[in-house]
DNA sequence: GAGAAGCGCAACTTTTCGGTTGCACATCGC
DNA sequence: GCGATGTGCAACCGAAAAGTTGCGCTTCTC
C-alpha cells in the first residue's frame, strides 16, 4: 500500500481526529508509539478482529499520516509518525489558548 | 436536552476525538471557545446546514462532554467546556512521551 | 517443489452518520 | 391574543464506515 513516492498526506486536524476517534484504531498507535515498527500479522494476533479489518484500520492510519508503512519481504511493516500528533496538539492549544483569553479578559474586567 | 443534574459524561479521549473528527464540529467548537454562549438559532445563522443538523452536531459534542447547555426562556444556550480539551491532550501526551523515550533509548544505543 | 505464512483485492452485509423535512409546542413582544 | 421566534421530536434517506468472507498471489522455509 502507500505508492512509494507519494507523499504523506497533510496531517489536516480533522482528519487526524477522526482517525483517533475509534477505539480499535487508538488502540493501534498507542501500541506502535513505542518505535516498534510491526506487520499486520503482528498486529492482528492479539485483536478480536479480522486481520482485513486490522488492514483496513491501518490504511486509514495511514491516510491520515499516523502511521507509515513499508513493505519488506512478505510482510508489510507499519510504523508511528509523530507530526500528526504534534500538529493536532498545536490545533487543541489555539483552542484552548482563546478560551484561556476570554476568561482573562473576564477576569479583568470583573475585577474592575 | 442534557436533563438538568446528569453529570456531564466522562470525557472519554475516543468519544471527544470522535467528536472533534468532523467539521461543522470543531467550527462550532473553535466559535464556542471564545466563551460565549449561544444559542442554536444564532449558531445556525451562518451555516449552510439546517438548524436541526446543527442541532445534533451540539448533542454530539455535548455528550463528548465538549459543551454544555441550558435552557433559557425559549432558547437553549451552548457553551464551551474546556476540560475535555484538555484531557485530550494530556492523552496526546503519553503517546508522543512513549515516542520520545523510544527515540531516546535507541540514540543512546546508538551512541554507545 | 510443496506447504505455510503474510498480504492484497473485491464483493457483500450491517450499522452508523450526516442531513433533511414536517410538525407540534412553548415563549416573547406588541 | 396573536404572530413571530426558538426548539424538540420523529421519521426518513443516502452515503460512508466497520467488519466479514473468499480467493489468489508472493515469499519463506525445509
Amino acid at each position: 500500500m502507500s505508492s512509494p513516492n507519494l507523499p504523506v498526506p497533510a496531517a489536516n486536524p480533522v482528519a487526524v481526529f477522526a482517525a483517533l476517534g475509534d477505539r480499535t484504531r487508538l488502540s493501534l498507535l498507542t501500541t506502535l508509539s513505542d518505535g516498534q515498527a510491526r506487520s499486520i500479522a503482528m498486529l492482528s494476533a492479539d485483536a478480536r478482529l479480522t486481520r482485513q479489518a486490522i488492514t483496513k484500520h491501518l490504511h486509514v492510519l495511514e491516510n491520515a499520516g499516523l502511521v507509515s508503512s513499508i513493505r519488506t519481504g512478505r510482510e508489510s511493516r507499519f510504523a508511528y509518525r509523530p507530526e500528526p500528533i504534534a500538529e493536532a496538539m498545536a490545533y487543541l492549544d489555539t483552542v484552548s489558548a482563546q478560551w484561556d483569553d476570554a476568561l482573562a479578559r473576564l477576569r479583568a474586567l470583573v475585577e474592575e
